[in-house]
RNA sequence: CGGAGCGUGGCGCAGCCUGGUAGCGCACCUGUUUUGGGUACAGGGGGUCGCAGGUUCGAAUCCUGCCGCUCCGACCA
């Protein structure tokens, strides 16, 4: 992509509705627009790094095992009434009247679609246990809507939903949408820890919430420092292997990691050696929870069991807040010039920087670098801008390219570019060809 | 929902108190200049001063009502 011809309006000035640093850096990035309060316009740039994180999501909520289905935003009142939330849920719910009179709403969350759909699907034990998740645009009228798309109103999220026979059953899912979330979140290039959320009215142990550790955090969180340190790796999962799915749960929750609403100090202390004691902040980024027949009763959505009888499922809910992820991720990974993009999420994965567009010898090198690396299957922003270098490296830096080939006259006579990283800032002096490979490899597509 | 503010060109702001032809910086356009980390100079275009009423010879400015947005708190993915 050519920069001149690319639709990227940053700004050098910050917003002044702005507090936070991934709010500012969305807004000055030209990523998203406001529309009205909490509700944004994705602009290409933003547009790109959200449709990037959806598609991981979509990787590995399939990889798990869980089935994507689409299901609408406009909802009808009346199984809201039948689970008793339409009123519990107060005014957080849009409600939009048709013109039949008829009561809709814009939906902020699908447990009863799901259920409603699942109760007519499933009609026997031989068919579970089945996940089903859809990503998709939901609506919460929050009080106070801030901090840019980390509280939108509106908001993309992953909503998967379990339904299986028994709570052995139900165990055995939340335990891989657990997992898939350890491995969704390391792809991203973030850490993402679960820590023990508020178990509410249903109580028991499964429901986990992932933060994301950044300064900004709307959460202050306590932890065993050896968790922060536990990675999955590239090692395969066998998504049919309930022990091995439980023992990575089990490490994952052995050790004292909880969010400010179930923090306890003096379990934290007993539990936890001094030396070990991290107290940071958190985004949350995820949330699972198991809730067992809260919907399936009250919409009498049941499956038939080997001996005949009729039981509701047993279920669990597990959310990943998609469009929230672009600001958590930022929140994690930025710097004083601006956005540093882990590079599975990141826009663009390189920029072409010409340091004096019109010069003969600089315009055919980035050319020929646009072309090639294009070529090799690389997502390259080319800024051929009559702009002065400084402009071109602030723009650049500011949108956060983890790499950047920076293409001069002088260099050129010599035959050679640099090649720099955003995150180290470290510089490799070496011919165009060398870059090229050198990023084909980075990225994988050698 | 309690408290506090703010709406003046795309962005950041001044002007309002004390009513009298709407300004500055950035961005944008033209030209010259410059050219390896946001050049410099000159010229230029762009604003129903959030909306509606009122007071006044005259309202961005004073009064009333409304709308929008933001911040702090409580709440939340």
């Amino acid at each position: 992509m050519r920069l001149s011809r690319y639709f990227l309006p940053v700004q050098k000035e910050t917003p002044a509705e702005a507090e936070i640093a991934s709010h500012r850096l969305m807004l000055r990035a030209g990523m998203i627009r406001q529309a009205s309060a909490g509700i944004y316009s994705w602009l290409p740039l933003g547009y790109k790094v959200l449709k990037k994180i959806e598609a991981i999501v979509h990787e590995e909520q399939q990889a798990a095992g869980a089935i994507p289905v689409l299901m609408p935003t406009i909802q009808s009142a009346d199984l809201w009434r039948q689970s008793g939330r339409y009123d519990d849920y107060g005014a957080e719910m849009l409600r939009i009247t048709d013109r039949g009179e008829r009561e809709m709403l814009y939906g902020p969350t699908n447990e009863e679609q799901i259920t409603e759909i699942a109760g007519f699907g499933i009609r026997s034990y031989r068919d579970l246990p089945r996940i089903l998740y859809h990503i998709q645009w939901k609506f919460r009228d929050e009080v106070r809507p801030r901090f840019g798309v980390m509280r939108g109103r509106e908001f993309l999220m992953k909503d998967a939903y379990s339904f299986d026979i028994d709570r052995e059953g139900a165990r055995r899912s939340y335990n891989r949408m657990f997992v898939s979330y350890l491995r969704t979140f390391e792809r991203m290039g973030m850490k993402a820890i679960p820590m023990r959320a508020d178990s509410g009215p249903i109580g028991g142990d499964m429901t986990h919430e992932f933060l994301i550790l950044a300064e900004t955090g709307e959460s202050a969180v306590f932890l065993d420092r050896d968790l922060a340190d536990l990675t999955l790796g590239d090692a395969a999962i066998d998504w049919e292997d309930a022990d091995a799915l439980q023992a990575i749960v089990d490490r994952y929750t052995a050790s004292y990691a909880r969010t400010d609403d179930t923090h306890e100090a003096a379990v934290f202390e007993k539990e936890v050696p001094e030396e070990r004691r991290l107290t940071a902040r958190g985004i949350e980024a995820g949330h699972i929870f198991y809730f067992g027949t809260k919907y399936s009763k009250p919409l009498n959505a049941t499956v038939t069991t080997p001996d005949g009888t009729n039981v509701p499922f047993e279920s669990g809910s597990y959310g990943i807040g998609v469009s929230r992820l672009p600001g958590a991720i930022i929140e994690a990974s930025h710097d004083d010039r601006g956005i540093v993009w882990p590079e599975a999420v990141a826009p663009f994965e390189v920029a072409v920087i010409n340091l004096r567009q019109g010069d003969a010898a600089a315009d055919g090198a980035c050319e020929d670098l646009h072309g090639k690396l294009t070529a090799a299957g690389l997502d390259v922003l080319y800024d051929d801008r009559d702009e002065r270098a400084g402009a071109k490296f602030a723009t650049i830096d500011l949108i956060g390219i983890p790499w950047k080939v920076v293409v001069g006259p002088r260099g050129l006579k010599e035959g050679v570019v640099e090649l720099v990283s955003r995150r180290t800032g470290e510089t490799e002096t070496l011919t165009p060809d060398a870059a090229i490979n050198r990023l084909a490899a980075l990225y994988g597509r050698a």
